[in-house]
DNA sequence: TGTACATCAGTGAACGCGCGTTCACTGATGTAC
DNA sequence: TGTACATCAGTGAACGCGCGTTCACTGATGTAC
């Protein structure tokens, strides 16, 4: 840690790193700037010299979180290849790998407030992690019979509902609200459940 | 709105209701104190004559949200009776209809960090509305043979994730998060294609 | 019906706190000569 | 190799703000006689 000397070093990504772990710890609305600057070892006013402002740090570490994410993403989707059905199934256990892993990276996501309209930059990082859920639906969609095919946008919002409610509900330290069942499992078993009622795998137990 | 006079006449309901407001309008900890006395035409001061603080206020709105949660559940499950299914689909129609409905309520309960063990009184409500959903998941297992029969607390999990990611990703100003399709359809084919899933309806789309 | 008094809901001023942000500054670093 | 200087990252003191909470108080209400 070369942290010492006047001049930091690396100050923009220490304060990313430490709003990050803040994030985690105490929520997107706990976090205060100030301390994170203290957990960097420097003066709030220093973080100004990397950052507009408060919102601007939660950005970024929005940003950094969408760019992992997608590319866990795009990994996990490769990955299942050629299958389509691998692939969905891939992608949707990555979702809840991101979340556990990353929890400071997913607040500031999906519970800091934060729009993915603030900037071009973030808008793209989004709506690529998440159009690679999209592709992996419509893949997957090709083996249902056209008549009876739901939009692919409309099960991957499933999936993905489904992997944030569990995230949320269960894998948190959510308000008293334990399952009896670890989240991989239940994310597992849901989706598979899923799948079935879209006669995509077999209909035995 | 009888709020002249030196006396208030019903302070303690009206702080719950500027309360809820708050909270609905700025998320759980946007919400302050001071403001909701203020809505309500009294000192910040007065408050304490009937919460013993601020974290009071906001699990006073949580439990008062977990009674009408349970209420709607519990008349859904019985609208839908002497059917397992139809009682089970009402349920997790009641659960969006709760969330539109009663947004300061639903943030109170679930995103507000309050803890659900706060009193004994809030743990009972909560569990009440909960157990309405375990208790159709139950009768609805019933239909499934015993040796493929998951546990029903597992599908009323899966019930309340994918019902809890769809309200938190599309029924609510969600960061930039716009689907092409209204919730209520997306909850209701989701859980229509798990219901297929589990053998519970019939298999064509 | 009228007066004295207890109750207690709401006041208003004050507090200490941590926050985000600003500003003129200082001192370490790297470059030009 | 050594000196002068421009750059600019980080300092530290200060600001105004809104917050939750406290306290001694005041004045409306309802009850006892």
């Amino acid at each position: 840690m070369p942290k010492r000397g006047y001049h930091h070093g690396n100050l923009r990504q220490a304060l990313v790193e430490a709003s990050l772990k803040l994030i985690e710890e105490k929520g997107p609305t706990g976090f205060a700037l100030s301390e994170a600057a203290k957990h960097a070892g420097v003066t709030p006013a220093a973080v100004y010299r990397h950052f507009a402002g408060r919102d601007d740090l939660i950005a970024e570490a929005a940003l950094q979180g969408y760019q992992i994410f997608g590319d866990l993403m795009e990994y996990a989707y490769e990955k299942g290849q050629p299958s389509a059905l691998a692939s969905f199934e891939a992608t949707g256990r990555a979702y809840l790998a991101f979340a556990r892993k990353h929890p400071g990276h997913y607040v500031a996501m999906f519970e800091s407030g934060i729009s993915i309209q603030r900037t071009p930059e973030l808008h793209a990082a989004a709506t690529r992690a998440m159009g690679v859920l999209e592709q992996a639906a419509a893949d997957l969609s090709q083996h249902i019979p056209p008549e009876k095919r739901p939009p692919p946008q409309m099960f991957s919002a499933h999936i993905w509902a489904m992997s944030h409610g569990v995230v949320e509900l269960f894998a948190r330290g959510s308000p008293g609200t334990k399952s009896p069942f670890p989240p991989e499992d239940l994310l597992e078993t849901g989706i598979g459940v899923y799948l079935r009622g879209l006669g995509l795998v077999a209909p035995d137990g």
